[in-house]
DNA sequence: ACCTCATCGATACGGAACGTTTCGTTAAAT
DNA sequence: ATTTAACGAAACGTTCCGTATCGATGAGGT
């Protein structure tokens, strides 16, 4: 689900001013940008948004929610289509690695998975989103799997796991550079394996 | 005059009253299991364990060197060594979850990776800790490449690398629960790959 | 036996951010 | 034109931060 953890919207009183919304999601990213996600407060960013706090905290019920609704607006990496699925993997995570590298979204990410370990309603959303990117990196797999390159036993949700496991991992421990050889290790591996001999 | 060991006062002061480090520990510990990441203050640690915040500050310098203490005195899962790659691998990865749900380990080592996401410190130690672990685990997968097991150029550390981001990535998104079908899905796919035709 | 001194618990401090409440103002909807 | 609700700003009491200051405690050295 795309929307807010809660939007439990008030009344029939829409939100009436959305050049306000945008102003706050806008100051939200800012902050996190500037100030890294130690700095990230909802004081902040009602400061940069010149809005008052009760604005955010009107449609925002957490930092977590707001946080959420920042990253939501970040572009995604979508997943190749070459027809081959060595390619399709390395060519997935190198460019989700230089995504979160060189935009916004590699540290919103971070920030929203370290909120995740405290606040219960960022946990719902992320395990949420996370399901839903591994059915469509998942897919991935599966049409590899239609075109008989992987084995027609192989579990593809499991396989995007795996594959989006080795990429959060990196980006939680700072290990976005310089990984092309090991991205090509770890796809290399998941595809053929690491045993000598075979069955 | 029989002089015992010169373990004089050194740099940073002996440290006086070592039940007293003790029971901070104990405390931090304490407050984390009850009170989980969001409850977890120098403050509460202090109160709990009776001690002046003064003395908390005086030998670690931040939440993080604390959290990492904490961390470090809890008991860690070792690597088994069964002659079979496979067996040690789902053992190892069952072990661990197990021991992250049924200690305080894992909701400890949570709080770790999220405080390092915001503070250098904690980030420097955790890359180190998890560095070392790599290694650790590297010699289950070294052990089999000795025995013929997997191939010679396969690279054991970042075999640990995939083996332990899909263990952090579940305990990070809490999928610690009858995973036992995972685990063993991962490892097998590791250890012969997805590919349906072998070049 | 005395003295010295680092550590101890306790308390207070200024600062920041929390989440909420109050109050006029503004602007869309009726 | 009137209603109505979201708006910004400001202030609130609270919690926690990290630091400073205090007298008490107790071990080591003389």
């Amino acid at each position: 689900m795309a929307q807010p953890a809660d939007t439990a919207r008030k009344s029939i009183g829409a939100r009436r001013n959305p050049a306000s919304a945008d102003a706050i999601l806008d100051a939200a990213e800012a902050v996190l940008v500037e100030a890294g996600y130690s700095g990230f407060s909802i004081e902040a960013v009602a400061r940069r948004a010149r809005a008052g706090k009760p604005t955010i905290y009107r449609w925002w019920p957490s930092k977590a929610a707001l946080l959420f609704d920042v990253y939501q607006r970040q572009k995604r990496v979508d997943t190749p289509d070459t027809g081959n699925l060595e390619k399709d993997l390395v060519g997935f995570l190198d460019s989700l690695f230089e995504h979160w590298r060189s935009t916004p979204s590699g540290n919103i990410f971070r920030s929203l998975i370290a909120e995740a370990q405290s606040d219960d309603g960022a946990a719902a959303a992320l395990a949420d989103y996370a399901a839903g990117r591994r059915v469509t990196t998942g897919r991935m797999i599966e049409r590899a799997k239609a075109r008989g390159e992987v084995r027609s036993d192989v579990d593809a949700v499991l396989v995007a796991d795996m594959v989006a496991s080795f990429a959060w991992t990196h980006l939680l421990t700072n290990r976005l550079n310089g990984e092309e050889a090991a991205i090509r290790g770890a796809v290399r591996y998941i595809l053929q394996g690491i045993l000598d001999h075979r069955a």
